[in-house]
DNA sequence: GTGAAAGCGCTAACAG
DNA sequence: CTGTTAGCGCTTTCAC
């Protein structure tokens, strides 16, 4: 590979000078610039990443931590951060967490090792001890997507989770449900702990009194979602509408209906937070609550490029934006039970 | 951030000494391992990956480029890919094309800028001339997915895609079809050009004379196999069933059968190839021709890797993997049709 | 406007 | 087995 050496001796001119032209970071004349630019198309030289980040301190670099580019919300996220990144010059490493905590430290060390610039974290935990954690890996500027941590100074950029919650509950109880199950995702994480405080609370506030037996941790897994939603329908006097705390849980509450042998929503309503992007080919087309990820990924992304740049302290502001509820098919008035 | 020096003051060692213990390139007694590891683990000291690769000349960086990682089958492939990089001690660029050529060109760039150590590419190009313009961005081993291009040495993973084509047709041929439409992709893919010749000779061994109105390009494009759908089924004399080369064409297609108020297999059939996760949700259950999308994205890392390891030149192999039909709902006899 | 030279953090000879 | 040193490709003063 050529180098910024072999272009200088090719144009004529001191290295320095190639630096310049390439960089605009001194005033060159028209001529050798001309003379410069010639030089490097002919040879094909391109800098070295490495050399340039190691010399300037800069890796033009940013990560993006999620737990699974599998899941359509994170790919979108991923796409949207990915293409503002390269508009502002940064490249973009994706890793996958599978909501894995040493998995999560492991990546955070690779992110420094490459001494990224800048990282957007969907964090799996919310607990204090994990702010800590992540205190102590991370130094570089951060913002938290879909996820907050306590103990930590970072910017945060998530849906507004009690309003999800609500209004889907709402819904129900508008539609006419009282035994509601809920299958949330996993304790000590912030979408979790927040739309299932606002989940019990809606209900109380409709009159309805949550059961334990009805809300259950299904860890935002599709496979423990079939599960979950099995045992519920087998119970001796089953819930009437179920509402998943994601998108891939309600896959599995869907596919749990199809492998139960009833029908959705005849015999039971079914609402997911987070959208799909075909309904009209889901049977039944869901009702969700959905957000906006695309908007969600810009801002997040807008708000640590301008840290970066500004080389402020973060201030540790959260940015919610709105959920939406989608009124499809999946979500209908109880069946006439007969009192037992 | 500490550096290999303040390891080594802190150890009482040279700095070679702990390169030494860090890369196990030199054999270093016990108790310096010991003094040295306490010392990283003291002061946090992680090597510094741009300094590693610009003194090493290898950078253990891969890059993935595809075409849309929010395309499911897309996003397996990243997941497969980055775990086993991951294991050799590789980090990953994934970088989307959106089949557009030019900005596949600036990825390529861009890659060669970070002085990557393999490519894994799928490219949306399959002419010669293609062939040529990779040649001249690309220097580094590569592997071919789910593509190949002509007139290149590179090693190639992909479906059998005659095959593909070829049980897909034979399916609807079996079932009394006679009028079959077919959603291609985009001329000069090598998906789209391998695909359509097997279709149309199978059609023909099968005494169906392929016909152009039946035959439409849909760039392997979700919306435009929507609105070609509705165009066949538009038709005078529409297609009785309908094949598309894509994942998302097919969902395409069960889009344009909702929207025309028609239902499927009733009023048409419809196969596609390429697999969804959650078959049973979908309305109604897709036939598809599966490909092994896991099982390839792993063959082509390792190749890759081992490309790279031995340091020889590539075999220009090309690998195929055997699809398979998933006989669902959405393929069913045609209806009777009173002759014209 | 241009060029010489120092040095970013690390690895790899090589000498001790 | 340990330490000194050159230099990877680049940016950035600082003379000229």
């Amino acid at each position: 590979m050529p180098t910024i050496k072999d272009v200088a001796s090719r144009a004529g001119v001191a290295i320095s000078t190639v630096s310049a032209v390439i960089n605009r970071s001194a005033p060159v004349s028209e001529e050798v610039i001309q003379r410069v630019e010639e030089a490097i198309a002919a040879i094909g030289y391109l800098p070295h990443g490495a050399a340039k980040a190691l010399r300037s301190g800069d890796s033009r670099l940013i990560g993006l931590i999620l737990p699974d580019i599998t899941n359509p919300f994170f790919s979108t996220v991923a796409r949207v951060i990915e293409t503002v990144c390269m508009r502002a010059g940064y490249m973009t490493f994706v890793y996958n967490t599978d909501e894995d905590i040493d998995h999560e430290m492991r990546i955070l060390k690779m992110m420094r090792a490459q001494r990224v610039a800048g990282l957007v974290l969907i964090s799996t935990r919310s607990d204090a001890e994990h702010g800590r954690r992540l205190m102590s890996e991370i130094n570089v500027p951060t913002v938290l997507f879909s996820s907050s941590v306590p103990a930590t100074p970072y910017d945060a950029v998530t849906l507004d989770e009690a309003m999800a919650s609500r209004i889907a509950i709402e819904h129900l109880a508008a539609l006419g449900h009282r035994r509601i199950g809920v299958l949330t995702g996993r304790p000590n994480v912030s979408t979790h702990e927040e739309r299932l405080e606002a989940c019990v609370e809606t209900m109380r506030a409709h009159g309805i009194e949550p059961s334990g037996d009805l809300i259950v941790a299904a860890n935002f897994d599709q496979a423990q979602a079939f599960g979950a939603t099995k045992a519920l329908l087998a119970l001796p006097e089953p819930p009437s509408a179920i509402f998943a705390f994601s998108n891939l849980m309600m896959i599995g509450m869907m596919r749990a209906v199809v492998a139960s042998g009833l029908s959705c929503p005849r015999d039971i309503s079914l609402v997911g937070i987070g959208d799909f992007e075909w309904p009209e080919i889901m049977n039944p087309q869901m009702t969700v609550v959905s957000m906006p990820a695309a908007e969600m990924a810009e801002r997040s992304i807008e708000i640590l490029l301008a840290e970066i740049a500004s080389k402020r302290a973060p201030t540790g502001r959260r940015t919610m934006f709105e959920p939406r509820l989608i009124i499809r098919e999946s979500t209908a008035a109880p069946r006439l039970s007969l009192p037992a």
